[in-house]
DNA sequence: GTTGTCTATAAAATCGATTATATGTTAGTT
DNA sequence: AACTAACATATAATCGATTTTATAGACAAC
């Protein structure tokens, strides 16, 4: 069975289900739980270390997401995925992002501007591969890249563009960490770049701030959707896990 | 406390949570449950006649999907509704719907214009008001309603449009049966027509399902903006009760 | 050999009781 | 009177056990 990366880990404050529901939310989207793979409860709540009701209520609210599949008497699956699921949430994520990043562009204030130059700062300055193992991603760039993401649209005023956009960000970051165009990928950059160089990304991300500071929308939506489709095209780019049937 | 209109009433092969789930939503759509009140598990517990874990399982989902707040160890709260929430609901749901019908037009064969035109009979062959109680809407018109605007963005293949678009429109059902506007409205309706009349909407339902039998995606996008926005505007005109500071 | 039914087993769903946390109240201090 | 601390109460969150439902396997009938 695939091993869950988390077990106990409670902060103070927080309740059990909302911890569960992180990591295991976590765990899908980094393809320690594959799609399409059974989720049994029994053994989740040994993984987990907790019992029926906080795993049963955290695994409702990630089929109300989407993350999962509830099917009645017969437990939880991981939600699958496939090319034309991958393109849809591109598609969707990609009109939403440019709805959020217009409306951010028009309410943004000087703080916005300051976070969004920050985040980027932090970004930049974080190498994208991690030191101890060169061929996955750093996870402190990939909390980097969500919080820079984040604060491009921070200004936006819409509870349900917020809401939905996020949801679709972590689906593609499941896309991200499941393609092996991305595995592939990082090899090559590796091989390439010594050791704490600039992410392959850095430019976009560059070119989007600048548009989103010069308050450019319609050239930060063009930006942004070239962003998103490389990602798209680099998990496209060979055959991927998400596309491997679903293994117990 | 507010009465609940449903207690126990379990299908076959359904499950407890996914009952109580669709019972405590509609009584939060059609306004048992006011938005900002507090949900006692307990007392919902005696309601609806199950015990917590289901309770909860159903409460957690409503959370997911934003009907309702959930806070850590002070349990779950409707969530609050007010005229911005209206404008933005309104204005994301419009954009939804409008992709959601241009992709149905562009994939809809001839099944998907039979039941749309199927659809549209039943709605306009049933009366708007309920015959019982005049001052509020038909309950087989509500979910006529919803199933000709279903049928319409029925060939839409995007998983994520149509999960959103769900949302968005059981959030505006809750603002109409919500607002004194429309109860305002039924009252001088009920007067100026006797009985089984046409509904008020009628004209403008027939002028989109023409538009989309005559593959015109862009006239249909526009009708139903107007359509969405004539239902804004009658919420907005008189207090409503979604306004009013939540009572325990 | 296939199909169907029954049984045994495993898993999911639910319950009632327990524990932990928050909220409200009272008493004590300045 | 205002503030704080300790307690009592109410409510939320969690657990372990029970019940219900699905699934796999054996056996019988055709």
């Amino acid at each position: 069975m695939a091993r869950a990366s988390t077990a106990a880990k409670k902060e103070q404050g927080k309740t059990k289900t909302a911890d569960v529901y992180e990591n295991l939310k976590r765990d899908i989207v980094s393809g320690v739980w594959m799609p399409g793979t059974k989720l049994p409860i029994g053994d989740l709540r040994d993984v987990y270390d907790v019992s029926l009701s906080p795993l049963r209520e955290a695994l409702s609210r990630l089929a109300a997401v989407g993350f999962v599949i509830a099917e009645g008497q017969r437990g939880f699956t991981v939600a699958p995925m496939s090319e034309e699921h991958l393109i849809d949430t591109n598609r969707i994520r990609t009109t939403l992002e440019c709805m959020a990043v217009t409306e951010s562009i028009e309410n943004g204030d000087t703080d916005w501007e300051a976070n969004m130059i920050a985040a980027f700062h932090r970004l930049a300055s974080t190498s994208y591969l991690d030191p101890e193992d060169p061929s996955s991603t750093s996870t402190l760039w990939t909390t980097y890249h969500k919080e820079f993401h984040d604060s491009l649209v921070a200004a936006c005023q819409s509870f349900w563009i917020l809401r939905f956009r996020e949801t679709l960000s972590d689906e593609m970051e499941r896309f991200r960490n499941l393609s092996y165009g991305f595995t592939a990928r990082k090899r090559s950059y590796a091989k390439a770049h010594s050791k704490k160089d600039a992410d392959p990304f850095e430019l976009d991300h560059k070119k989007i701030l600048d548009a989103a500071l010069a308050r450019d929308s319609e050239k930060a939506c063009k930006l942004i959707e070239k962003h998103f489709s490389k990602t798209v095209e680099i998990v496209l780019a060979e055959k991927s896990a998400f596309a491997e049937e679903a293994l117990s």
